[in-house]
DNA sequence: CATTATTGTCTAAAAAAAAGACAATAAATC
DNA sequence: GATTTATTGTCTTTTTTTTAGACAATAATG
């Protein structure tokens, strides 16, 4: 009873995934710490089932390393150099877990095609970071969020895959409406305007902000949030519908 | 002496280049196509050696099958449904070159790997078409570009990779200035119009235009371009090689 | 040398973005 | 319960950008 059986995957090819949370004016990575690489972190990833598509691929790492189910899923980008892969660090992994593979039966053949060269298919996943709970897997001493500005020593090209999923999510801000999975399902105008400075990493006038998004014709405004701040209570919104209610 | 071993290569994993080219207002796209294949067409591509990158795969696969060299190549996305691979169309072509196979020392089992299901990565690229010569290689029966409004007959999910491509390419016009690699060294204000034109499918004003583009500060004017046309001649512009003259 | 078909460039109008201003209000303080 | 404080909601003004309009310049034609 193996668990990974190189039949039944893509040789060659993995899946690495960058999950993006938003809390307290930080862009946050969701990231597994594997129990063998001691001080080294790696983004959750995987490998791809002959019978599975790419994004069902995905979903099921997803799903398999943070618990985590029912999300935006982008791909962004396919790593291919040659210096990529580092077969010292995977052999050390293996060697660590020797133990663990005998235990399920499998022999040294059994996993060397992990050392091999790979490539990686990136995607980022954009989460509502109160709303999920990281599962720490089996394989994880530990699964927690890191402000991407202060990131850990990770694994491989893992933080250029990071650099590049902001990149590209940065890009797509502007075109598809894709923020709002990164917040709860209502929220303040404020918390809007903090997610898109954080991101973008630039300053906007809360008045003009307003407008914009307003003007987008995406958002219903709902009742008011009453903080316990001494000042006027916020609207709440809503992203709306398609197909909802509307406006007769 | 086989041509493909399947050991050389990473296994399910190909590489699909869409070449676009511009001439006389029409964007097109380069083809070739595959003798066995009978009108139906397939994208120039090919298979990744375990000694090179994907970005130098995709060069050398776009030189082997077109004899273009040395071009602007940009990644766009990664095919991987379970139902674009088709054994069947596969095999076909398999069945019909078995003697060619024959000939270079190949048993059935030495292509059985290509009826697999495969990855594919989306590659465009973007040459100046009066400057390529295309090279009809020793697969092909013909290379010839194709407006993209009127596609042949496509093999696979071929079709759809173009139509992903090009949508790749016109979010890309308007972030990066990757338009005047379809363009000659020289060229009129008019032909950057009809380029735009053409790609995103609009029309400019001819005054605004030349102030958006010129604004870019990206072109550096040179002599004026006699057409023999009973008008005033149109300057001739080249785009700017950073780090040149530059203004005092 | 007037005619024709474009090109180069200027100015005016319209629209959008940015900045400024101020009343409204929920809780805290006195 | 009036006053203060920190924000929020929204309106107006200013500035910038985009779009539209206008016209002279010019290369070949007849």
């Amino acid at each position: 009873m193996k668990i990974l059986n190189k039949e039944d995957y893509i040789e060659q090819v993995s899946i690495d995934c960058v999950i993006f949370g938003f809390h307290d004016r930080q862009l946050r990575v969701l990231l597994p710490k594997i129990r063998v690489l001691k001080d080294i972190w790696t983004l959750p990833g995987g490998f791809i089932l002959q019978q599975e598509s790419l994004d069902e691929a995905a979903l099921r790492i997803l799903a398999e390393r943070t618990g985590i189910r029912d999300i935006y899923l982008e791909q962004f980008k396919v790593f291919g150099s040659l210096e990529r892969s580092s077969p010292g660090l995977m052999g050390e992994v293996l060697e660590t877990h020797k133990d663990t593979f005998a235990e399920l039966g499998m022999v040294a053949d059994d996993v060397k095609w992990l050392q091999r060269r790979f490539i990686s298919i990136g995607y980022y996943a954009l989460v509502d970071i109160h709303q999920v709970v990281p599962e720490i897997s089996e394989l994880d001493e530990s699964c927690e969020w890191y402000d991407v500005k202060e990131l850990p020593m990770l694994a491989f090209d893992h933080a250029d895959i990071i650099t590049k999923a902001l990149e590209s999510l940065r890009l797509m801000l502007n075109h598809k409406l894709i923020g709002f999975n990164l917040l709860p399902e209502t929220f303040t105008m404020k918390e809007v305007q903090d997610l898109y400075e954080t991101i973008l990493d630039k300053p906007f006038r809360r008045n003009n902000f307003q407008k914009m998004i307003l003007d987008l014709d995406i958002l219903e405004r709902l009742e008011k949030k009453f903080t316990g701040a001494a000042n006027k209570a916020p609207y709440l919104y809503r992203f709306k519908q398609k197909g909802g209610e509307g406006e007769s």
